[in-house]
DNA sequence: AAACATAGCAACCGCCCGGCA
DNA sequence: GTGCCGGGCGGTTGCTATGTT
């Protein structure tokens, strides 16, 4: 039996909401406040709608101070970072846009900047949209929209930063080149964990300081702590919790780690990897990812595969989640993988919204430290719990080593 | 000018979670 | 401890405006 429903669903009104409905509304709650019961109080000020309807209509719209539309650049570096790092979690996002909904948000990213960031404008579909083919297990004519699909299509990058798009058990190929790389932000923060000259801690403008870091990760449920270790210069950074988020996610079966295999076993601070795998979490049954990861290993054998890893005293190899083929860097995000020609080592920087002259970008990285090979290094079952833990020992670890690894954040 | 396609956005739906009895 | 209820949230839908052919 399901749940009772809120209200009486025959007898209130929906769609639009008509400029009385609005002005009724906005007396009464300047006036008396929502009284606390969104449900009881259409029937106070004889709206026939429901209260959860009321609550969203006020919130959304009728609100004092609140911005619509014409999103400034700087939003934009925002809602980006944030989505990046933290996925679609609008209501986290929107907190740190003053006068922006969740709802505005989300619409702003689903219509303009998911489109922005991937390239896929009008005219850049419209001739690219006859280049799109079948490339997986399904051989089927794909007319897929990417925009206007009911169900969220799966949206990965490839190899040659072509454009992988799952949707509905197929998976279709877009040639298109990434655009990233010129909206991501490349900030740096300030008292990031093991910093050198060489590495890139980048962070949208909004999260340079410690303390909104901190307050957006206990938000978000973040956990520190203390396992004896002494990382007093150690600063949580935004991505600490991402990485704890991440694991949480892992957990539900969405999550991707990639892992390394190395067969050289120098202590160097690069090393060519000639074998990857992709591991999945979870359940092994989200076979729309799978295959997309699946196509991709089909085309590792073309590549040069190379990836920052840092070792520990006893050699074990710490990945840094940082890929790099022949075509530039590649990292994955969640069910997003991002791709964006970098050189290592490159200290070239480019702001959101500018490109490179030199055609190298830095970009947003989030840390993956909790790995396969490095869980069993450490002789430690992946937890969700131990992520923030893992992420710091690691940076005491490789700062006892005094290594000079990269470390990619 | 008409038909069609696409973009933009307000609003709805339904699930989840926390507070409370 | 358990179940109910309201609020919050993310995903989705539907309508209108705009652009394209």
């Amino acid at each position: 039996m399901g749940r009772a429903p809120c209200c009486d669903k025959a007898n209130v009104k929906k769609g639009p909401w008509s400029p009385e409905e609005d002005a009724k509304l906005k007396s009464y709650i300047e006036q008396h406040g929502t009284g606390g019961n969104w449900i009881a109080l259409p029937q106070k000020i004889g709206l026939k709608r429901c209260g959860k309807s009321c609550r969203l209509r006020w919130l959304n719209y009728l609100r004092p101070n609140l911005k619509h539309g014409g999103f400034s650049e700087e939003e934009d570096n925002i809602i980006c970072s944030l989505y990046v790092s933290i996925g679609s979690r609008w209501s986290v996002i929107a907190a740190q846009l003053p006068g922006r909904t969740d709802n505005d948000i989300k619409n702003y990213w689903n219509t303009r900047l998911k489109k922005k960031l991937l390239g896929n404008n009008r005219n850049r579909r419209n001739k690219e949209q006859q280049q799109f083919q079948p490339c997986s297990n399904n051989n089927q004519e794909e007319t897929t929209s990417i925009n206007r699909g009911r169900s969220s299509p799966s949206v990965i990058f490839g190899h040659d930063d072509s454009l992988l798009v799952h949707e509905n058990n197929s998976t279709i190929q877009q040639q298109q080149q990434c655009y990233w790389p010129h909206f991501m932000p490349v900030l740096p923060i300030p008292n990031v964990p093991y910093s050198t000259s060489n590495n890139h801690f980048l962070l949208g403008s909004s999260f340079n300081d410690q303390d909104s870091i901190k307050k957006l990760l206990i938000k978000l449920g973040g956990r520190f702590y203390n396992n004896g270790v002494d990382y007093h210069n150690y600063h949580p950074t935004l991505d600490d919790g991402l990485n704890h988020l991440l694991h949480q996610s892992q957990g539900q079966g969405q999550g991707i780690i990639t892992t390394t295999h190395s067969n050289n076993n120098n202590s160097t601070q690069q090393e060519v990897v000639y074998h990857q795998e992709q591991v999945q979490f979870g359940d092994g049954n989200n076979g729309g990812l799978h295959d997309e990861l699946v196509q991709r290993q089909g085309n590792f054998n073309i590549e040069i595969e190379e990836e920052m890893v840092g070792t520990n005293t006893n050699n074990n190899f710490i990945p840094q989640r940082l890929l790099l083929n022949n075509n530039g860097l590649e990292f994955l995000c969640g069910d997003m993988a991002f791709s964006d020609k970098i050189i290592l080592g490159s200290t070239n920087r480019v702001n959101w919204g500018e490109s490179s002259n030199s055609g190298n970008s830095v970009i947003y990285q989030q840390p993956l430290l909790a790995s396969s090979n490095y869980q069993q290094d450490q002789g430690v079952r992946p937890s969700e719990e131990c992520a923030l833990q893992e992420y710091s020992t690691t940076i005491a670890t490789m700062r006892s080593n005094n290594s000079n690894t990269m470390l990619h954040v």
